[in-house]
DNA sequence: CTGAAAGCGCTTACAG
DNA sequence: CTGAAAGCGCTTACAG
């Protein structure tokens, strides 16, 4: 019972200790290349017994390959995208240890190139993935102009780059159509941050559900960068103004502002005013009255993005072939 | 013009191109070792001009290191702990990549070592960052037989374990007592997670504040494990049935759910109840009223950690010697 | 089926 | 001050 250290084997002293070569020992443990039933149980039998673990990082050497992948976050987003970061970060890590490989992870801050680029100079990683494309992202086309595989998760025009990403604009669509049908005249639409691809999304989603519908949309119905209380409780009170009956907030933390102003004005939901989300939380769901709104799996797209990346660089995996979905809970506040 | 390949070098190349060893290639870089000047500006100036970089990976295997350390990160956290790891996060990859170390995240799921084991088998970390200690976690104990170095953030028993922490305990002390010098005649405490070390902590501040001026604390002013708007409400409405004056929250989260409580009852802030927290975030300082609230510095405390991982390590950092603080910011909500 | 040898791209005693 | 050589712990043609 003393606390001996215990010793940390290496494939040499394995094939010392089984008298063989190291290149048998190393076919045994790969599955590659042809090895004797017999010899390979021998391997197999002593590497369980003693706990061996091959070195990651002299394997990697030899194969040159680093067995890690980039998670590239960007340094400033809002407390409303977290939920999204940590449950694709969740994803991601899962399928990435599931290949034994790791994740680092970089927070990158607006346009400033340079810790990818460190990351790349220093080749610690096999491939990256971007998220949350903003538009206009000069990420994107470093990348693009690296050897490096990546994929990003957000909406991509560029047909050549590999994205995955929420259904946003669908949903927002369906939703949207839904209000419509149920009776809502006048939609308002909060909206997040401009600058992001996902905003843009929604909002193609709600005016083509107005279109297909042969509703008009009017400017002053439409307010954007609602990123904030102050902003938010202006354009609920102009919303008000104008007679909106029903209000569509791009995020649950829009539309946690959002109930809270009208609530404020003692504004019944959903009697004078229905209210809906294009994404879902708990504190939507608990709320008096629980808020419609959008599911997406997020933690879902993490994988898939995991998946896509170790694919092209060459893993083997089953991806699934399912596409991501969404689905529309219909909840008290619009009703 | 053309898209050539540019040719990623090797220390080899270098010395050949240079006609001197590779050993005197790595002296020049390494900065180890004696070198004549000379020998070193060419060698440094080749490597400048063609943009040459070690490989880190074939580095490591050398030295026996990996540059990379690992930051342990609750799968469970609530939405309310979101900004506090975040902004961890972010100290820590800033002094790391100062060090030219990488961080790879693991999401640990309470109790199961599973991927802590995963990790320190592929020896692909040269230490941890152990955050959110739980009570009683197997993870601290698990780590601690292991050989690697780790730090814990969040607060820790253990004299022979490393760790940083934000001052709850005094910080809550302090914010207590303001409000009781400030005429609060019975304040109330909502509290979250009970297994969390850091309401512990906060606990014991207000606790400690109200012995320290002579205070009775009624067992009936405590409400732990708020960490729904119905645990909120209810506490909410039994202090104010019990005929408290004061609501002290231990967290933003709570806060806003209490401050939603408030206001649908038409309680005025802070005329008839005060109100603060014992964390700040954006929307409690932009609240009507802005809620008086304690600042602290996250990101701080993820360098400080980092530092101390890198320190054990053995890497040189010039660790800062003042201790983290925390800032009282007294705001409208009790005046 | 198995092994000796070279190689991945570095570092570091050791000798000169 | 500089270099030849061995080594870090693996993999993988190549030969047998």
């Amino acid at each position: 019972m003393e606390t001996e250290e215990k010793k940390v084997y290496t494939i040499d002293d394995i094939a010392r200790e089984l008298g063989v070569s190291k290149t048998t020992v190393s076919r045994a443990i790969s599955g590659k290349g042809r090895i004797g039933q017999a010899t390979r149980e021998r391997v197999l039998e002593f590497i369980e017994k003693h706990d061996y673990r091959p070195n990651v990082m002299a394997k990697g050497l030899a194969q040159k390959k680093t067995f890690n992948l980039a998670l590239l976050l960007p340094k400033d987003y809002a407390v409303t995208e977290f939920p999204f970061f940590k449950d694709c970060m969740q994803g991601i890590c899962e399928v990435a240890s599931g290949h034994d490989y790791d994740v680092i992870i970089s927070m990158i801050d607006g346009d400033d190139l340079s810790q990818i680029q460190r990351l790349e100079a220093n080749r610690k990683v096999d491939g990256m993935i971007l998220s949350r494309a903003v538009e206009h992202s000069m990420a994107q086309d470093y990348l693009k102009s690296c050897k490096e595989p990546f994929v990003v998760i957000g909406p991509e025009e560029d047909p050549q780059i590999t994205y995955v990403d929420n259904k946003n604009l669908e949903a927002s669509k369906e939703l949207t159509s839904i209000m419509l049908m149920k009776g809502v005249q006048k939609l308002a639409l909060l909206g997040g941050n401009q600058s992001f691809s996902v905003t843009e999304s929604r909002y193609k989603g709600y005016l083509q559900a107005h279109k297909k519908t042969g509703r008009l949309v009017n400017e002053d119905m439409i307010f954007m960068n609602c990123e904030n209380q102050t902003k938010v409780s202006e354009a609920v009170k102009q919303a008000l103004e104008q007679g909106e009956d029903g209000i569509l907030c791009m995020d649950d933390a829009i539309c946690s502002m959002c109930i809270g102003s009208l609530r404020e004005r003692k504004i019944p939901i959903p009697s004078q005013v229905r209210v809906a989300s294009l994404y879902d939380s708990k504190s939507l769901e608990y709320n008096n009255p629980p808020i419609t709104s959008v599911k997406f799996d997020t933690v879902r797209l993490g994988k898939m993005a995991a998946e896509k990346l170790l694919k092209m660089m060459g893993e083997e995996t089953e991806e699934e072939t399912q596409p991501l979905n969404y689905q529309v809970v219909l909840r008290e506040s619009t009703q």
